[in-house]
DNA sequence: CTTGACGGGTGTACGCCGTACACCTACCGT
DNA sequence: ACGGTAGGTGTACGGCGTACACCCGTCAAG
């Protein structure tokens, strides 16, 4: 009885972690992220602030909780075809989740840098994007670069996705070790071998930011000269 | 007398706009951003928090204040050569900048998406760079793409820096009326001019956003294909 | 020389935020 | 019948931005 009594305030269905996250979502699609409080999740879901607690660890783990609802509207992509088209609608397909989610490159972004490595859901998206890329031909190295030149076009934000500070950290307790790292994102781990062993660069320098910073700006800027030819 | 014993507290030089904007960016370039308080601010001068509202109106006004500081950093164009080293100078200048400030993309994002419009400083910034491209023979099409494609290039961040959605919203008591708008940033308003009167758009439409991204990222896309083809 | 306005620093207080911690209670397996 | 546990509650704390009242040198006008 008093059971019904409970459920009977608002006939509300028991809280669930994808509840808690697609509130937050909702939230912050109208009024965007800084109008996102526990307090006024917790509202719209007609319950106590700190019963969200039990669902989520702390606000920052809501925020990726709510990547990975973001991540999750992406359309998979289609490998039937040649590379330039399946990633071309895979970057597509991303803006779409971006621009029904405009609060989302600064949330990715945010908690990219506080984490020191992206979410799993990014770093799955970014492991298939290199895939898509290697299996049309592309060789680490250029993969590498063309990952830098995509940057901001794959996900809307971040050039430097991968902190160079990530040593320097102490070590995160529940982090991955390296085997499972390779079995989940095999192409990231590739890539982060090859760059890690790249003949010039001391070990652990990891790639050269500089050197590709302008390698994209260079390619964007042969292609706007080719257009100036043209028109 | 009094004077004396106020002024010995900490033989603190009197606090001016200048001097709460430096000691905010470098209470920013270390700790980041969210560890930046009117609170510590006034902290690190020495002053009681409320000292800093005689000098910036509040927080957000702050913010937009140190944006300032940060575009004064970057070197002004050296028009003594053709418009692609221009550009790429200024650029590579800009990305110096950003990597003294990591907070900065996010800063500026977040105030252009609140302000409707980039900071004055921001703007002269893009002004300048428009005029690089149009002296250096882009039609005004082009320059418009060449805006689009270079995006997150220019300033490490943001696709779109002009909402679609600037209008909707109540007009701006002390926005900058149209003349001097046209004055102070020439190349922005021209290029403004041209896309509301694009021939296929509906008056005050704007630019295809879309259209614009699928410019870039097909640049984009041609350029790797090139290399493909080399490498 | 007096006075009064004013620029710049102060102090107090309010409402919001995230969340630690103690609690209460309905349910379930033994 | 009973103890554990999962899930919702209530209170409280410290930090935030900032409104508002205040106070005191300085300096110009009378």
């Amino acid at each position: 009885m008093t059971t019904k009594a409970v459920v009977a305030a608002q006939s509300r269905p028991p809280l669930s972690r994808g509840r808690v996250l697609s509130a937050a979502v909702a939230l912050a699609d109208e009024g965007g992220v800084d109008a996102l409080s526990m307090r006024n999740i917790a509202q719209a879901l007609g319950v106590v602030p700190m019963a969200l607690y039990k669902h989520v660890a702390n606000k920052n783990e809501l925020l990726d909780g709510m990547i990975d609802v973001l991540m999750d509207e992406i359309d998979p992509p289609a490998d039937d075809t040649d590379w330039k088209s399946t990633v071309r609608r895979r970057v597509l397909s991303a803006r779409r989740m971006l621009l029904r989610h405009p609060w989302a490159p600064a949330v990715i972004e945010s908690r990219t840098k506080a984490r020191a490595t992206p979410t799993p859901a990014v770093m799955a998206y970014l492991d298939s994007m290199i895939g898509i890329f290697r299996a049309g031909g592309f060789s680490i190295r250029l993969v590498h670069h063309a990952m830098h030149v995509m940057g901001s076009r794959l996900l809307g934000f971040s050039q430097e996705l991968f902190e160079d500070s990530a040593d320097g950290r102490e070590p995160d307790p529940d982090a991955m070790p390296p085997e499972e790292m390779a079995a989940r994102y095999p192409h990231i781990t590739e890539l982060a071998m090859a760059v890690a062993h790249d003949p010039e660069s001391v070990v652990g320098a990891g790639c050269d930011d500089q050197f590709e910073f302008e390698f994209a700006l260079d390619l964007t800027l042969d292609g706007l000269e080719r257009l100036l030819g043209t028109t």
